[in-house]
DNA sequence: AGCTAGGGTTCGGAATCCGAACTCAAGGGG
DNA sequence: CCCCTTGAGTTCGGATTCCGAACCCTAGCT
């Protein structure tokens, strides 16, 4: 149990220790499932078609993390739900790049099976890495990267 | 070979196919030294401790899907080097978001292991997500998703 | 009493991963 | 010329992980 190869992310970087937790199978579809709503074990076993044995070890691993939270609910006959803690949240940018690059470089004849649309004004939903200081758009020529330990 | 487990992604959403490439080991970490520089198959070995036969093996696909681009240098004793093509640099925000969140929220005590900074002024780098309209900044909350097709 | 639903667990075989050793080609040094 | 080293992989047997299918347990429903 644990997060499954940790061994690849020793190198105490704070890439490789995300990484090595959603770089494993099935846990960035579990994550996307769970931003769509989704919250019961037969739920997303279904919508994911994963067998059941992985589907209990990831949710037990993203719960052991912090990213999800099992808890009860109807108390009269205890069902349980998994939901994305503050934490979990947080992996909204994430989920979003990945999806705009989908959008751009992976995108099925159909386009994509989902609209997003800013709740309140209808806008689109866009990811941008920027300049705190200046607000300029930034890639990755743009950035100097400054080792400040030995990284690994 | 091939993208691993496809099947995980035939629900054809622009989140899915992404996931289904990077959720696999090792892909994310390769991603992520890729962009610190690393280039030649010997360095992508001892930086991430990978086995040769894996590391060949996601070279591979990532050479297939056009991340990565496999030319040689050299033309006198050929060697090769992998470099990021257009598609696999337009992943940066991706590794980004990742790191912003690794920063806050599974960062060893010691703090990152790099500094990152805007080459001209210096300034932090950020990632949002935004509304296109009227900016302003959008959690999941924030924002309404609607099907277009059936999603499975 | 028997049936169903939700949420898992168990198990054997299949697919992956790992480390270590091996290959092959081309310089370089002596 | 012969041996050593380097870069970039291959090969291989054993260890892990994954998968599908079957099974388990508890409560409520009929």
């Amino acid at each position: 149990m644990g997060m499954a190869h940790v061994k690849v992310a020793d190198e105490l970087c704070t890439v490789s220790l995300p990484a090595a937790l959603l770089g494993e199978r099935w846990t960035l579809l579990l994550l996307r499932q769970a931003f769509l709503g989704t919250r019961r074990f037969e739920d997303f076993q279904t919508a994911m078609d994963i067998s059941r044995s992985v589907l209990t070890e990831r949710l037990g691993t993203l719960v052991e993390e912090g990213i999800l939270r099992r808890e009860a609910y109807k108390e009269v006959r205890t069902r349980y739900e998994y939901r994305l803690t503050e934490k979990g949240l947080d992996l909204y940018p994430v989920l979003m790049a990945l999806r705009k690059w989908g959008d751009k470089w992976m995108s099925p004849d159909e386009g994509p099976s989902f609209d997003l649309h800013h709740r309140s004004c209808g806008g689109d939903v866009g990811v941008h890495v920027a300049c705190e200081e200046c607000g300029a758009e930034l890639t990755a020529r743009d950035v100097r990267v400054t080792p400040l330990r030995d990284p690994r």
